[in-house]
RNA sequence: GCGGGCGUGGCGGAAUGGUAGACGCAUCGGACUUAAAAUCCGUGGGCCGCAAGGCCGUGUGGGUUCAAGUCCCACCGCCCGCACCA
């Protein structure tokens, strides 16, 4: 590699090329429309961004979370695909093969409504927001390998998710079960856990019903020791995320046990009980049973008083403030169990509307010392309160408070059974479970609450789940060579629930094993399933296959994946998950079980919200195009508005701005650069018309810097002086930008280019010194603003195309001054400073800092206490 | 309640324990112009001062250190995730 910088720009002498740089140079002013369309055109013909497989290079494979096909490019997608453009550009320049593909989350709910609510196909409604949406995004200037595009709803992207689908359930890995479903009475359909929050359906926001059904699981529990296990591995994700992903898989370790009841309700005589504190068992003072839990259900049939108590919970709710504020309330059944350790101690059984029946066994013995929820429960209905441990030091019996203490700290066992005294609670639940199971009376039991992924939707507008119900075969998988199960385009959406249900024909089909009449399945898969393996069928995607290992193995993993937190959980889970699903059933390699080797979670794009209020005091939004931002008045009405701080951009609130206009006036780049410019990457950006502006301007001068070089530049020829400064300043400009990109800190690459313009336009150097460093502009610019960087290139005499050009490098002695400035401090603070060779020694540094004004009069003529020399950074005089 | 993050000018934000406020925006001043826009140059934490310079200043209070925005302790505030999880 080579210093772009100290290439000396090409002498031309001849007429051609004098006649070529004067044409160059005859645009008066910086229009982006012009010149971004233009590069864009050159990079396609030059077939820039088309990945193919070379082994001669190192491939690198960045990915930005796909977007669902909502009808319009939002800033949000400009700021992410920015952001994985600037990676995938600069790591073109540096010699990587880069893989840069885009798609479409194309099947859910919204065209399904869009069909209800004004009578189109989903089909067709998915497509022409794909199509308006390619349009919008290609001015963006993407380094997009544009060929690989597929959207999800593809016939031929669907086949293979139902081939995988088929080797999933060969390999043991999806099942058909009866569940208790959460029900989403708007959206008509199941949802999984992941998708309920706060009791609510995550799309319709409607209070969720518990309904039973036959339902399709992917076995993802199964692999949660292995899920979580495997993010330590994960280096170069955000610590955030896996601990995200830490607690929803939620492993404990506890221990599992029955209480013998002392007379028997139906077929159950004990009760089984889940703990993760078995080492408080002699402080137990009840034993608690979910309202949904067998034996209630059980005694519910002959006690009214008990069903009616268990109704009410129900009714109770799930929503957070129902729980936060719900007192804990319990029924006396009546019935007793015994205390595994000593028959005579019998413990009273209560249902509680506190205990969960989806966690553990649904029944817990509570322990009032050790927990604040039990210790609530026992005091309102006076159970006792029987303490197990206190404090290591200065410990008191509980009173009004549980007595919770960490696992991990030391407390005085004072009521046990296994010899404890002094121990941490680890040790003696350690200790507890041991002694249990030599005794046989309970088992160490690790339990997740991590559950199975339910994937069958009662939608249409997703992919069809490829197996057949046969009366003498039972449930059959499709045949491959039939696939896909494509959807019936003749559908209707004038009511309710799944048109595939009631479609005349599609169901009817001969069983693929014995040939006799039978049914097609009518759920589709959750939209989850779809981006759980986009990332490997970019790799290939055309293949008949869900994957080409050979492929696969070369563009495996993704090395950059950047998308929202909002996704931390879900979709990164259930690709990892899928990672090794494919893994199993051969169609990754063993490699790819971790698919996404780095992960970038990139902020929001916010805005003011400007409302004003109607007749009746209601907040009426406008958006920031109606509203003077200077003034805060309606530009139609002169009607003030009132400012709202900044918001994650929605349409309910209109604080939005089309990326679509801010192209339109501004250009591409414009947006580009200031969606990377200001805040971290990881943190939200406030868009700002004012921001927008600065950005276009800034854009315009150093166009502007490069026009004028290109006619003087070209006159004058090569230089015969050089220049110091402006070579070091462009050293440390490369430098400072490459740490930027590869730190993804891209507002401190943007803030450097900033520094480096001002300090071009105020150098003396050469003009073709000049012209030099503006070429080395253009580079470190070109994963930002590529299409500027191309003019500026081409301008300057640049060969070839900038996005083709190796990344400049810095010359290592450029970066290091001859001369340094230490600042001098007395006591810690900043006095003065003085001007050094940088290989100074210290003795003489020393000799200069205490023969410095400010020093000595400081030192008022005595001698400093202390005197420290940090060669090459500070002097601390201490008097 | 548990887990994680953050708090720096009017604003967005810089700052391997080593000159706090890089860079951008807003402001103000100047140049160019008949004028405006655009552009260019300068100013740009607060207080005192003509200046040189001084004092204060990174949510609050303590501590470690020659030196703290940065490390430690306690507190306050905000944001995010999880949660009657046994």
């Amino acid at each position: 590699m080579r210093a772009q910088a100290a290439t000396p720009l090409p002498v031309r002498s001849d007429a051609v090329q004098g006649l070529l740089t004067r044409k160059r140079c005859l645009m008066s002013r910086y229009a982006p429309r012009e010149v971004e369309s233009k590069w864009q055109s050159a990079w396609a013909e030059a077939g820039t961004f088309t990945a193919a497989e070379d082994t001669s290079k190192p491939k690198y494979y960045v990915l930005e979370m796909f977007p669902y096909p909502s009808g319009r490019i939002h800033m949000g997608h400009v700021r992410n695909y920015t952001m994985g453009d600037v990676i995938a550009r600069y790591k073109l320049s540096t010699g990587h093969n880069v893989l840069h593909p885009m798609g479409w989350d194309a099947f859910g709910m919204p065209a399904e409504n869009a069909a209800m609510a004004s009578g189109g196909h989903p089909a067709e409604w998915t497509y022409d927001n794909i199509a308006v949406m390619r349009d919008q995004m290609k001015p963006l200037g993407l380094s997009i390998d544009w060929s690989r595009e597929f959207a999800t709803c593809d016939p031929e992207y669907y086949a293979q998710q139902q081939a995988l689908f088929i080797d999933m359930l060969e390999a043991g890995l999806v099942y058909r079960k009866n569940a208790v479903v959460n029900w989403d009475p708007v959206d008509m359909t199941v949802l999984a856990n992941e998708q309920v929050i706060d009791g609510k359906g995550w799309r319709s926001g409607a209070e969720v019903e518990r309904r039973e059904l036959t339902q399709w699981f992917f076995a993802i529990s199964e692999m949660a020791e292995e899920l979580l296990d495997a993010l330590d591995g994960l280096k170069d994700w955000p610590e955030k995320v896996r601990t995200m992903q830490a607690n929803w898989i939620g492993k404990s370790r506890g221990l599992q046990m029955g209480f013998e009841m002392t007379a028997p309700v139906g077929d159950h005589s004990m009760v089984e009980v889940y703990t993760t504190r078995p080492d408080t068992l002699m402080g137990a003072s009840f034993v608690g049973l979910s309202p949904d839990h067998p034996i209630t259900r059980e005694l519910e049939k002959t006690n009214p008083d008990l069903a009616a108590f268990c109704a009410e919970v129900r009714r109770g709710g799930t929503t957070e403030e129902a729980l936060e504020t719900a007192e804990k309330r319990g029924f006396d059944t009546g019935l007793t169990v015994r205390h595994p350790l000593d028959p005579s101690w019998e413990l009273p059984v209560w249902v509680a509307n506190f205990i969960l029946m989806d966690y553990g066994t649904g029944a817990i013995f509570a322990c009032p010392a050790h927990d604040q929820r039990d210790l609530d429960f026992a005091r309102k209905y006076n159970l006792p309160v029987i303490d197990t441990f206190v404090a290591a030091e200065g410990g008191s019996p509980v009173e009004t408070e549980a007595f919770v203490p960490a696992k991990t700290e030391k407390v005085k066992y004072i009521n046990h059974f296994a010899d404890l005294d002094l121990a941490t609670g680890d040790e003696g639940i350690a200790a507890t479970i041991d002694f249990a199971e030599k005794a046989g009376w309970g088992t160490g039991v690790t339990k997740y609450r991590l559950r199975d992924w339910g994937v069958s939707r009662q939608r249409y507008w997703g992919c069809p789940i490829p197996v057949v119900h046969c009366d003498t075969c039972g449930v059959v998988p499709e045949k491959k060579e039939n696939l896909p199960v494509e959807l019936p385009k003749d559908v209707s959406f004038d009511k309710p629930g799944n048109p595939l249900d009631r479609h005349p024909s599609w169901r009817q089909v001969p069983c693929p094993k014995c040939g006799t009449a039978a049914t097609r399945e009518t759920d589709t898969m959750d939209t989850f399933v779809d981006s759980s393996w986009y990332y490997a069928r970019f790799t290939a995607p055309r293949a008949t296959t869900p994957t080409d290992l050979s492929a696969a193995d070369y563009w495996m993993n993704v090395d950059q994946y950047i998308g929202g937190i909002e996704h931390a959980i879900l979709h990164l889970l259930y690709s990892r998950f899928f990672a090794r699903a494919m893994q199993r059933t051969g169609h990754l390699q063993e490699k790819a079980i971790e698919p996404f080797n780095a992960l970038f979670t990139q902020g929001m794009v916010t805005h003011e919200i400007y409302q004003t209020r109607d007749a009746n005091g209601r907040p009426v939004y406008h958006l920031p195009e109606d509203v003077d931002a200077e003034t805060r008045i309606l530009k139609a009405s002169g009607e003030p508005v009132e400012v709202i701080p900044s918001a994650k951009m929605s349409k309910s609130k209109k604080n939005v701005v089309d990326p679509v206009s801010i192209i339109e006036s501004f250009g591409a780049d414009t947006a580009r650069w200031f969606v990377m410019s200001d805040s971290p990457p990881e943190r939200d950006v406030e868009w700002t018309a004012a921001g927008a502006e600065a950005a276009f301007k800034h854009l315009g001068r150093v166009w502007r810097m490069a026009q004028d070089l290109c006619q003087s530049a070209a006159e004058t020829g090569p230089a015969a002086s050089s220049d110091a400064a402006l070579a070091r300043a462009t050293a440390r400009a490369i430098d400072e930008v490459t740490k930027g990109i590869e730190g993804f800190a891209f507002n401190k690459s943007v803030a450097k280019l900033y520094e480096f313009t001002n300090t071009v336009a105020k150098s003396q150097a050469p003009a073709p010194e000049r012209a030099a460093a503006l070429r080395t502009m253009a580079q470190l610019m070109s994963p930002m603003t590529p299409h500027l960087a191309e003019e500026v290139w081409s301008m300057l005499g640049g060969e070839g195309l900038v996005a083709d050009a190796r990344w400049p490098v810095a010359d290592p002695a450029l970066l290091v001054d001859d001369t340094v400035t230490l600042p001098i401090q007395v006591n810690g603070k900043r006095r003065s400073e003085i001007s050094v060779p940088k290989d100074m020694p210290k003795e003489e540094v020393e000799k200069l800092a205490l023969a410095d004004e400010a020093v000595q009069r400081a030192l008022a003529g005595g001698a400093p206490k202390k005197l420290i020399v940090v060669p090459g950074r500070i002097v601390n005089v201490v008097v």
